[in-house]
DNA sequence: AAATAACTGGACATCTTTATCCAGTTATCC
DNA sequence: GGATAACTGGATAAAGATGTCCAGTTATTT
């Protein structure tokens, strides 16, 4: 229902949200969220001409979140990749239908705005609010890297 | 967001349902749902395996509802066509969130049930309800052909 | 300013979806 | 029972999404 690069594009945001502070290279990136790095490049570069993230070349560059996690909702990130094609004229063409939709196609136009308002309200910082106990791509590995990064180096 | 294969099968599932006791063929359905009539006997070879459809061959054969309108819903179309396949366990296969989802893919599996709970509830015969003003499918051609195949038998 | 880390972008490969073609089978009509 | 209407199913093609490869550019560090 979502495609890969909506998914790989939303795990790459999450993270970066978890990581405020400091840049992550699409090698780590790549590596926690197991999306296949080459391709992870494309999707960040969508994010980043869409402005959702800043991208940062040479050494101790990285990519990072433009914004505060609790300005950028799921509808943000998924409209920077794969934008939802709300059904805005009759897709058969019918001119007796004019510029309204017949029942069928509202009713799809329909929760495709269910979809659209319900990933509008939701922010980044609600996914990786600490109040869940499950919280999203966090690995065997690293549960919280990102509170070393000040002092003792990360990783 | 959804495919071109489940709008098709839609289409076709809703002029079945308005041509209810006349089957239709292949070219007649083709031509007023303006699908590409080879790929079209898949969508319908599909929904004839789900059980939706009748297809009957030879002179005056054509394909037909194989239940009431008012008990097929746009559910049903879909899963025969084209699963929503439901997010059951970590896309990430991280051990550690076990059977459960974490924030980020508990709201994409939240939006695909509203998806199916909004598609569960509308039937076909909810959708070529007289009350609405524009009718699905209905072309320039022919409004309403069925009338005149039975004596004027009720839609 | 040289070396290195890291992103950029284009070209190519693969897979899935969508679309087309066509030979075969089944049923109806006369 | 022959002709015709109509569905079935396999093979193939075109397009789009996904994934891979690699040479280039930019920035930092020393």
């Amino acid at each position: 229902m979502f495609s890969a690069t909506t998914e790989y594009a939303l795990r790459s945001m999450v993270l970066l949200a978890m990581r405020r502070g400091s840049a992550q290279t699409a090698q780590q990136i790549a590596t926690e969220t197991k999306v296949p790095i080459d391709y992870l490049f494309k999707v960040l570069n969508s994010l980043g001409r869409a402005g959702l993230v800043h991208a940062q070349r040479g050494k101790n560059g990285g990519f990072s979140l433009a914004a505060d996690p609790a300005d950028i909702s799921i509808f943000d990130v998924v409209q920077a990749v794969e934008p939802i094609k709300r059904i805005q004229t009759c897709p058969l063409g019918l001119k007796a239908h004019g510029v309204r939709l017949c029942s069928l196609h509202r009713k799809l136009d329909d929760a495709m705005q269910q979809i659209e308002e319900a990933f509008s309200s939701t922010k980044l910082a609600d996914l990786i609010d600490e109040s869940s106990s499950i919280r999203p791509l966090c690995g065997d590995i690293n549960p919280l890297p990102v509170a070393r990064t000040l002092h003792a180096k990360p990783i």
